[in-house]
DNA sequence: ACTTAATAGCGTAAATTTTACGGAATAAAG
DNA sequence: CTTTATTCCGTAAAATTTACGCTATTAAGT
């Protein structure tokens, strides 16, 4: 959405092309220089940081609005995407901040009762995705943007940080069942950084030296001839998931710690 | 919903009352006769069975809307209920089961949009209720409810049957997470009751005499003086959850195997 | 009153997994 | 060629899980 007349249709007439009261608000974890990342918009008219968003259309089905609406901000297609929370406690969402003024700046008249006024649900689902295949896409609403480290997460629009806190909560519950290393490392990884991805994660330390004879002895990652040469000190081997046996693995949940 | 006048005021007015295109419909689960069940309701007007289900409200909390819906349908207050899926991927759910000629059976005209045949997205709750006491209350809409075994859910309104199968697996899931035995199980329980309802919601066998260890050893039950006298053989002891020690393991998470 | 059938549930030991760390190997900077 | 930083192999003790033998208890049947 960029044009003027874009937009403008957008306030007046959305409500014909989207269902009201719900909107898809996603956040996408990546990971980069041993951090565990999110993805921010600033929103122009709210004034403020938040998740990217879009709406479901009337006739299309939720997960295919969540792939779609991953897919405008961020290029990225099939991309491992969760639905894990429906957020609709704070009932007045978008009262709270009264776009008008930011849309009678561009000559966009609001009404009195634009959709876009009305309480809405927000369908939370998270994605994981290869940090560096991203390609932000900006908008007329959005023209700056940010990945976060998700512990530096600011204060974000309505209950933005909530969902952010939802999400990493449920990333920890199924990191032995959701193929969650597989989707942010690159194919080919250090055991360092497996490894801190993991910690990060689970918020606590697990030792190095257990964790990658766990991970090598389930037969779920193997090491590669490659090394990778980085700093003044030894050069770590490269390793791969086992696609497979990753896979089985997760089915039956790896009870295990790593 | 038992008078004539209340049905017609919700299908004529019920778009003003409450959010248009969302439906909660909570998956309520009870343990009888060692027997994992969820309450179904035979809905009249659509001519099958069914989960209960109810709107939200214009204005509120979504959270509160499905422990009012529970408590309309069961008269329990206080229950634990948990929101699992938003379901939203089949997009046309009224539209496959007509109503209309039901209404007009009664003299009410449903017009030609009415809000009811709309495209309707339902937020998952699932409920763990005890099931002596739960009073389930029909209406106008529902005159016949059965407990059913989870082992034998007949073909269900809508897409209710995927959502049973995905409140199930979120049990599974969850069963180290949450007071799902605490919630399930009357005040006083023997070994073999608990011992089953695990085994239920797991799917798979479980050692009894390790089982039972375990929960004691972590100091999650405790044994209590009294017996239970049943059948032909020797009386099993009945047991009470630790409260406190409970609470604070499922915050952890009993990684343990039980 | 004694036998039998049907469960309840204690106890022990072997197998497996987790945890804890010592220390060698490697790479680049000075 | 020494120092510093980091990778990652290996071993052993501790803890947990798994497997299963065996006794205890109750009521029904004879």
């Amino acid at each position: 959405m960029n044009s003027l007349e874009e937009v403008e249709d957008f306030v007046r007439n959305g409500h014909r092309h989207y269902l009201p009261h719900l909107s898809i608000d996603p956040v996408i974890f990546g990971y980069h220089d041993q951090q565990l990342k999110i993805l921010l918009l600033n929103w122009k008219g709210l004034n403020g940081w938040g998740l990217p968003g879009g709406f479901i259309q009337r006739r299309e089905p939720l997960s295919q609005a969540a792939h779609r609406i991953l897919q405008e901000r961020t290029g990225l297609e099939n991309v491992f995407l969760q639905q894990f929370h429906t957020f609709g406690d704070s009932p007045y969402r978008l009262q709270e901040r009264n776009p008008r003024e930011f849309f009678e700046k561009y000559g966009v008249d609001m009404g009195e009762d634009n959709w876009l006024f009305e309480r809405t649900l927000s369908v939370g689902y998270f994605a994981l995705v290869d940090y560096s295949k991203v390609n932000v896409r900006t908008d007329f609403f959005t023209q700056n943007y940010q990945w976060c480290d998700v512990k530096e997460i600011p204060s974000l629009l309505f209950d933005h940080n909530e969902a952010v806190d939802k999400a990493l909560a449920t990333l920890r519950l199924q990191i032995y069942h959701q193929p969650i290393g597989y989707k942010l490392l690159p194919e080919k990884f250090t055991l360092p950084e497996i490894h801190t991805l993991y910690e990060t994660i689970l918020g606590k330390e697990l030792d190095p030296r257990n964790f990658a004879k766990k991970l090598v002895a389930l037969g779920l990652i193997k090491k590669l001839a490659e090394q990778r040469a980085i700093g003044p000190h030894r050069s770590p081997y490269l390793y791969q998931f086992e696609k497979e046996t990753y896979e089985d693995a997760l089915k039956q949940g790896i009870v295990h710690t790593y």
